[in-house]
Parts: structure tokens; sequence; C-alpha cells
DNA sequence: GAAAATATTTGACCAACGGTCAAAATGTGG
DNA sequence: CCACATTTTGACCGTTGGTCAAATATTTTC
């Protein structure tokens, strides 16, 4: 046992499976959703047995929790290095946005595992380790664009009479979350004549982010030229899901 | 078998189980999300056996989708109802959305049912002619939503250049889906500082009718007596929900 | 370097649950 | 009262998440 910072070698190969684990067990969520396969199936995945894999998390649902919460530091990372970009407020919230949708198309189905995270049974299954690990990367998003909310109130960018910064956050978030969920029902895509899913989740951002008043107003600035930037020094790989025409 | 209108007392007696099946399952839906309780302990409380369920549903999945679709279609209800408020188009959407506040209250499991409906895995489990009947009821809502939307870009209170009615339809369905998930994630409450979650679901929507322009802005009338009136002669019972203060 | 002690891995096994179907029970017509 | 049709039942099945004693591998001791 070793209490010092260096892992041990049995400590490094204990990581190093658990990753292994988690990879393969993304790749089943991604594929199949929740139900579509079995504990069984992903130990010979792994090449390891059942049982080992319980030596790691205590339930599938534990399991799902954990990809869950990596994917949730892949957004908070996305989002901290999106924050960054040198620009007005309402330009970095725009670039929050498009880190967003770069999350999305690399976890497009992260959403509903984040829906079914919501019924109790889910939380009840999972261990407090890992519920912990989870509300600690969700504050980190929250924290990022709450931040950016601060700081545009205090420049007089974003009226703060009107709403507090908690509110604008929370319409933001709610907008962000409702609109992927949404553009991802092929049925209402159509209803609703959806061609380029991610533009209809920022168009949605920029409704919200109008409607509170935060300046510049969509129409009152070349924000196409802002997305160009944001692309080009924060997110080139965007080049995959953007509908350019 | 009879072919004529008025159904024998056969078919009586298997609607009248259907209805008493679907409203213990809804009981159980609301009290224990989906996972909670089996077809075991259904078929106890609605005194028949497992079999019986199972000549009225092909699955669970099936028999919830039918409790989901029976909420879908009091929720068109609601809309329908709304949508003949005597006042401006803003006014009522506005009515829609307390309309789909009501709904809320009174299915409070409603939106995380209908998030484990995005699974393909549940639809694949029901039978076509259930799915048929959940699709003809979220077409009814959204058609009531949009014909607002294009009354109110034909009356100019909504500008009609800059998105259409259906991009417009689904902002707003998007930000009231996702407002009304994240009001009911108890840290998010307390992150955003939420007391009334029905008062942000409402909030939302109007940060998004003001970011589309939709006149009178949020500001520049007196919404708090429209809210008096929808609530008088549409909505009486909101009253249970509605914290005034 | 072999034996003892410790740690890890395994897969047979269990319980829970959704779903099935032959047999029992109930209803119907003569 | 009987023969036939319909409905209801619950024992039974397959699948799957989860457990644990035994097997296997590794480390320590002498």
């Amino acid at each position: 046992m070793s209490m010092s910072a260096t892992p041990t070698r049995k400590e490094r190969e204990f990581q190093a499976r658990e990753e292994l684990i988690l990879s393969h067990a993304r790749r089943l969520l991604l594929e199949k959703g929740f139900q579509a396969w079995n504990m069984e199936q992903l130990a010979e995945a792994v090449e390891y047995s059942k049982g080992t894999l319980y030596q790691h998390f205590t339930s599938k649902e534990d399991l799902v929790l954990a990809v869950s919460t990596d994917a949730l530091r892949m957004r908070a990372d996305l989002f901290e290095k999106a924050a960054q970009f040198k620009g007005k407020t309402r330009e970095r919230c725009r670039a929050i946005g498009f880190a967003c949708c770069e999350f999305a198309y690399n976890y497009p189905e992260y959403f509903h595992i984040e829906m079914m995270l919501k019924s109790a049974s889910f939380w009840e299954k999972a261990s407090e380790e890992r519920r912990q690990a989870h509300a600690f990367q969700g504050a980190r998003t929250w924290r990022v664009l709450n931040n950016i909310v601060v700081q545009a109130m205090a420049l007089g960018d974003l009226p703060s009479g009107r709403f507090t910064p908690e509110q604008a956050t929370f319409a933001l978030v709610s907008v962000t979350v409702g609109s992927h969920i949404m553009t991802q029902e092929p049925i209402l895509r159509v209803q609703a004549g959806i061609t380029d899913p991610m533009a209809s989740v920022r168009t949605n951002q920029d409704l919200i982010c109008d409607g509170l008043g935060w300046q510049p107003l969509l129409h009152d600035y070349d924000y196409a030229s802002t997305d160009k930037n944001i692309v080009k020094e924060l997110f080139p790989s965007a080049l995959a899901w953007l509908h350019l025409d």
C-alpha cells in the first residue's frame, strides 16, 4: 500500500484497467444506449470477467455515471477554454455555445444519458464517490458560464436590474439543454424543418441573449466574423459539424 | 365481434379495465418512476393477473407509452383551451405557458418519462398503434402553438423576416422542455436560487418571446393583469402552484 | 528457490423481472 | 345440463445485474 503521491505499479495497472473499461463502456453507450448491452458483453470486450468489473464499479449505473462524469469533465474543459476567448462578454458567451456544440458532436448520446441520471433509482445505485464527482463537474460548467454573466453585468453589457446573474445563467442552460434534446428528435426535426441542428441550438441561445438585452444584440453586430474567429482560434475541429452554406 | 358504433358489453368491460390499468400505472409512474415497480405489483394493484395485463399491452414499455400519450393528450387539450384566450397573440402564447405549467403540476414526472421515450430501445418494444397515437398527440400540441406563431406573424406582432414560424415555435418548445427539466433538478435549483420553478419556466419563455421581438415586449405591457385573467378565466386551479408574493 | 501468505480473477450461481402459454375457470347457446 | 368458446390465471422460461467461494497469480518469507 502506498500513501505517497507516486502510485505503485499495481495502482497504475488498476487505473489503466479502469480507463479501458470506461472507454469500452463509452463506446457501447454511444452505439447502443443503456439497455441494449449487458455487463457480460462489456466483460468480453475488455477481456476480463464480470467479477472484475464489479471491483471498479458498484453497479451498471455506477459505471454509466462514471462515463457521464468523464464527458461532463470534457465539457467543462471546453467551456473553460471557450471562456478565454478575447472579445466582448456576449462573444465569449457565444464561444461557450460553440464549445457545447463541439461537445454534443463528440458525445451525441450524452444528453440522453444525462436524462437517465435524473431518475432517482439511478442515483441510488451509484456510489457516493461518483455522485460527488458528477456534482463537482456539473458545478464547474455552471461556474464558467455564470462568471461571464456576472462580468457582463458588471461591464454593463447585460442589464442587471431585471434579472439576477443566476436567472440569466439558468435561462441559457435551460435553452441549451432543451434545444440539444429537441434537435435530436427526428419527428420534431421534420416538423420544425431543421436541417442544421447545431445552428438551431445556437440560434435559440441568441434569442435568450437578445431577450436578456445582452449587448450587442444579434442584428446590431457582425457575429459572423466573431464565429469565424471562435472556430479558427478555439475549435478548428468544429468544421466537422458546421454547415457552411 | 361488433362492427357497429355501439360497443358490446364485453367491449365496454375491456375498455374499463384498460382505463383501470392505466390509472394504476400512472400512479406508480408518478410515485416511483419506471424501474421501481414491476408488472406483478401492477397486476396485484388492479386485482388481475400478469397475463391479463399482456392482453392489453405488448410490454411494460408499451404500457408506459400509453400512459404518456394520455398525458400528452391532456396537455394538448389544455393547449387548445389556452389558445382560445381572448387577447393579443403574445398573451395567448402566455396562456399556453400557463397551460404547460398546469400540466407539469399535474404530471410532475411526465418530462422524465418523455425523456425515457427518446431511447430507441423503448420505441422498439412498443406497439405500432401506440407509437402512432403518441405522434398524433405530439403533433397536436405543436400545431396549437405553431398556429399562434403564424397568426402573430400575419398580424405583425412578431417580425416575420428574421425567423420562420417553425423556428420560433421550436425555440419556444425547446426552452419550455429544457426549463421544466432543469427546474426539477434539485442541485441546479439551489445553484440558480430558484424558489418558484413554474415562474422560472415562464420567465424563460418570456425571454425567448422578447428575443423574437414578439410585441408587446415584457416591459412595455402590464402582463401581470393578463396573467390574472388567464388564471381566472382558464386555469383557476393554477392557484395551487402559483406562488403569489 | 520453494513454500507460505496475500492479492486478484474467475465464472457458476442467485434473485428479480419481463414475458409466455397450457390449463383452469368462466361465460354462452342450445 | 352439456358442449363449446372465451377469458383468466400463475407456473414457468430466458435474460441479466450482481455475489462469492474457489482457482489462479503474485509477493513475501525463510
